[in-house]
RNA sequence: GCCCUCGUGGUGAAAUUGGUAGACACAAAGGACUUAAAAUCCUUGCCCUUUUGGGAGUGCCAGUUCGAGUCUGGCCGAGGGCACCA
């Protein structure tokens, strides 16, 4: 029997599949729909495992929702704006566009060849000015509702990019990209108000209940609301600062008052500059790095003030003011009022600089006299040595009982506070989407108009120059606005913008007046699956999220809210990793093993490898498999099958090349089985009922629709090995050949999300030419006629016996004490009861 | 330090949501076919017993229950996120 060519049945379909343009959006809007999304790649050169697991997980649930008869949006585009581009073009002497259209057309072709179910007419790409056009008449708008702003401030700098990173963007205080240390830089930046949408961003989360819980608790620290108070504490001093004002969630504690602590960055410092021991202890602070390591172990440290702080409380207590390195000046106001008996951080720095430690909250079952010694007590309780607030307890009755009171002696308010900070979109880079802004010669700006976008990009420049290369371009600088000659911003916007709206631009993706058409969006949004890695758990979506707010804000006519129904988060592709004795990284393909041990070579002699542990794929470790020479050499599907089995989607996935043999060896198998019911069905002689195959054929049905709708991909892949080894052992009776060839349409249409070139080649065999659509299970098959009852004796299971569904009880417990097992077991025991799970299970208790 | 998630064979993992633990696969060992190898197929998989059979068993300890991988409490371990957030 020949052998299955994976190379030309995955060639002519995925032709097959263009030719016909299978994957065409429906435009039928009385359908239901689903929206379904994969995070769209950047074009970095080729595809890598990653993009295979996400695309694939993707695409099984387009092609089942397909099956399903909804009208799909299954679209792909292309994240390509950013600064790879820019340096590799800079490194070749390229313009970033060739570049990245290199990469684009590259990275297309190898996604066909993975046979996913794209609609390629709506393809986009964010460098392009047709779509971000699109985002600068975005930019007016929100500019125009109050929600973009210009401000100087420190920003974080990254000195390999150079250019500015949001916070977000800084790990462990190194660049998310370039790894190197960020540099703290004042700047004139733009900012995207997202603060103020910190409420909505954290309420819109208790709606999102098919996102994964950890993505939701990670934002919702993010964004970190905390309720309290602020306080404006007297100064009492010979300067011009009269009073200072803190953010406190703790003002139950006021009388555990005993410093006021302030950021170096606080606008008081400005009387502070000249002084020498200052300027010192500045520096200092500057120098404690932004390192994981440096911030828990920084000491704290102070720099004493002459001012004196006076308790709102007690106007006799008076306490001193200092400066301190561990006060933040864009948290709060920049101030802390210190209480060291009840805050870890507040007693470190009371201890450094011999100050009181007042106890001020006992916990709730202490007996005696409760002291603060070793550490801050920082638990509930009741409030002690507090006047007023004395024997409530904190945290609920003695705060709000403490804001009450300072609220009446006007020395502050309620107050909220979060920790989300608006989001610097600003990026000294050129491959960037340009920033629609002019300036005149006194500095001021304006909005370019509507009607003289897009701004695009000047193209063939030269890129070696120093920052920004857009400085240098003086004549694209200029332009004309009303006659007047103004100079355009330089800056461009971060890639995140780019990313934070595309999924509404597929919905109208030729849409030219506007970024996209309300009827289009009214019946595709919101995504109903969206898919991709949990690295982007924070930026990306937190983005995305806040730009649907920011379009909805002020236009009524924009009704969604949430850009993501589902979210599915995959996890990563991970291999061992390979050394030399030198410790230099090798690639798997230069490691061999003959005798269980591994070794590579080296001018012709063989050396051994020392093998690390299974990291996930990068390719500064060498771990990587390309997909487009697997593909190659096992096929799409024998690939697709591979990246689905084993492990969980949303776990991370060990690549072996024993696995993926495996699965190509079952693309063989299942040719030959198919070959052999084909030939079943064609004889036609079968005079056997199907019953058994339907039972089967109807169970599977209600698993792999189940599984599908679960994410239990890898299931999936064991339901049809499962049938494989069902079918290769049916196939020994004579069905008839109708009622075979109707089962096995069934179970061929089950598999097609999963393995879809080989499916639609044995499909073709069944000359079946109308339109799959996704069997439902019949109940009648799924009623059983027998069932196996489990029979226990307190509780540990005895026997197995098979007897009628839906016997009566009575006839149940008889039938078992037939079982000569079960009765030999109870024939010298005293049965106290028995417990009857119907159809299921029988458990007798004795003694 | 705080928050989240997870602990099941040699390995990746299943388990109808409280009811047959280990589906499906990888690896291993033994066997069949073959001159041989590859490919393919079959068998085995903890302890005691020759078999029949019996027992233990889902990180550890307790609890709830007729019955716990699944629920509750405590402990141990792994992974991830945040990190001077007042």
């Amino acid at each position: 029997m020949e052998r299955y060519n994976f190379k030309t049945v995955e060639e002519k379909w995925q032709n097959f599949w263009q030719k016909n343009k299978s994957f065409k959006t429906g435009l039928d809007k009385k359908k239901k729909k689903f929206y379904c999304l994969e995070m769209f790649p950047y074009p970095s050169g080729k595809i890598h495992m990653g993009h295979v697991r996400n695309y694939t997980i993707g695409d099984v649930l387009a092609r089942f929702k397909t099956l399903q008869n909804y009208n799909v949006l299954h679209p792909m585009g292309w994240d390509s704006f950013g600064m790879p581009a820019e340096n590799a073009a800079k490194e070749n002497n390229l313009d970033p566009k060739d570049w990245t259209e290199k990469n684009i057309s590259v990275m297309k072709t190898q996604l066909k060849k993975l046979g996913l179910s794209i609609d390629w007419d709506r393809e986009i790409s964010t460098c392009s000015p047709d779509y971000y056009k699109h985002q600068q008449i975005f930019f007016l708008e929100l500019y125009n509702k109050g929600l973009i702003y210009k401000k100087e401030n420190y920003v974080n700098w990254d000195p390999v990019e150079q250019t500015v990173l949001a916070n977000e963007q800084v790990i462990d205080g190194k660049g998310w990209r370039s790894g190197e240390t960020v540099e703290r830089k004042k700047l004139s930046q733009w900012f995207f108000k997202i603060s103020e949408f910190s409420d909505e961003l954290l309420n819109g989360l208790d709606q999102l209940d098919k996102w994964p819980n950890k993505v939701k608790v990670m934002q919702k620290n993010w964004i970190g609301k905390s309720f309290g108070c602020e306080i404006d504490f007297k100064i009492k001093a010979n300067t011009s600062v009269d009073k200072i004002k803190c953010f406190t969630t703790r003002p139950d504690t006021l009388f555990g008052f005993s410093f006021l602590a302030l950021s170096v960055d606080h606008p008081i410092s400005k009387f502070y500059e000249k002084d020498k021991e200052y300027q010192k202890f500045k520096q200092q602070c500057s120098k404690t790095g932004t390192t994981e390591e440096s911030i828990a172990q920084a000491e704290k440290i102070g720099f004493k003030t002459d001012l004196i702080a006076i308790n709102p409380f007690d106007e006799k207590s008076e306490v001193p003011v200092y400066f301190a390195n561990f006060v933040l000046m864009d948290y709060g106001f920049g101030a802390v009022f210190g209480c060291p008996g009840h805050d870890q951080r507040d007693f470190e720095f009371a201890k450094k600089y011999n100050l009181p430690i007042k106890t001020v909250v006992k916990p709730k079952d202490f007996k005696g006299e409760f002291k603060v010694k070793d550490e801050a007590y920082v638990g509930d309780g009741i409030i002690i040595n507090s006047s007023f607030l004395d024997k409530l307890s904190t945290p609920n009755d003695a705060i709000s009982k403490a804001i009450e009171e300072i609220e009446k002696r006007k020395a502050g308010k309620k107050k909220i506070n979060f920790r989300l900070k608006d989001w610097g979109i600003s990026r000294q880079r050129y491959w960037g989407c340009p920033i629609p802004i002019a300036y005149d010669d006194n500095g001021d700006y304006i909005t370019v108009p509507i009607n003289q976008l897009p701004i695009k990009l000047p193209e063939n420049i030269n890129l070696k120059t120093k920052g920004n290369p857009l400085n240098h371009q003086e004549e694209w600088r200029k332009i004309k606005i009303d006659g007047k000659i103004y100079k355009l911003e330089t800056d461009t916007l971060d890639t995140f913008v780019d990313s934070s709206w595309y999924y509404l631009r597929f919905c109208s993706p030729n849409n030219k007046s506007y970024g996209y058409d309300f009827d289009e969006i009214k019946y595709w949004m919101p995504v109903n699956q969206y898919i991709g890695g949990v690295e982007h758990a924070i930026l990306h979506l937190l983005y995305s999220r806040f730009f649907m707010l920011a379009l909805k804000h002020k236009n009524e006519k924009f009704v969604s809210k949430e850009p993501f129904d589902g979210l599915f988060t995959q996890g990563m592709v991970c291999h061992e990793t390979y050394k030399d004795k030198n410790n230099n990284w090798l690639y798997p393909d230069e490691v061999f093993s003959d005798d269980g041990k591994n070794y590579f070579k080296i001018n012709d002699k063989r050396e051994r490898v020392i093998v690390g542990p299974s990291e996930s794929m990068s390719k500064s470790k060498k771990n990587v498999i390309d997909p487009e020479k697997i593909i190659r050499s096992y096929g799409a599907d024998a690939v697709r099958l591979f990246i689905l089995s084993d492990s969980p989607p949303e776990k991370d996935i060990q690549w072996s090349e024993q696995g993926m043999v495996a699965s190509y060896k079952f693309i063989n198998k299942f040719w030959l089985l198919h070959k052999k019911i084909i030939k079943k069905i064609k004889m036609n002689n079968g005079s056997i009922d199907t019953y058994d195959l339907d039972v089967f054929t109807n169970k599977l049905i209600k698993k792999i629709s189940t599984n599908l709708e679960k994410f239990n991909y890898n299931v999936i892949v064991a339901n049809i090995y499962e049938t494989y080894n069902f079918l290769i052992k049916e196939i020994e009776k004579d069905y008839k050949s109708v009622l075979l060839k109707e089962n096995y349409l069934k179970i061929l249409t089950l598999m097609m999300p999963i393995i879809p070139h080989i499916i639609s080649e044995a499909i073709k065999d069944l000359d079946y030419n109308k339109k799959l659509a996704w069997p439902i299970a019949n109940d009648k098959y799924l009623q059983e006629k027998y069932v196996n009852i489990v029979v226990q004796i307190n509780g540990k299971k005895k026997s197995l016996i098979k007897i009628e569904k839906n016997l009566p009880d009575i006839e149940v417990i008889n039938k078992i004490k037939e079982d000569e097992k079960i009765s030999n077991i109870l024939s010298d025991k005293n049965l106290l009861k028995h417990i009857i799970v119907k159809n299921r299970l029988v458990n007798f208790i004795v003694k």
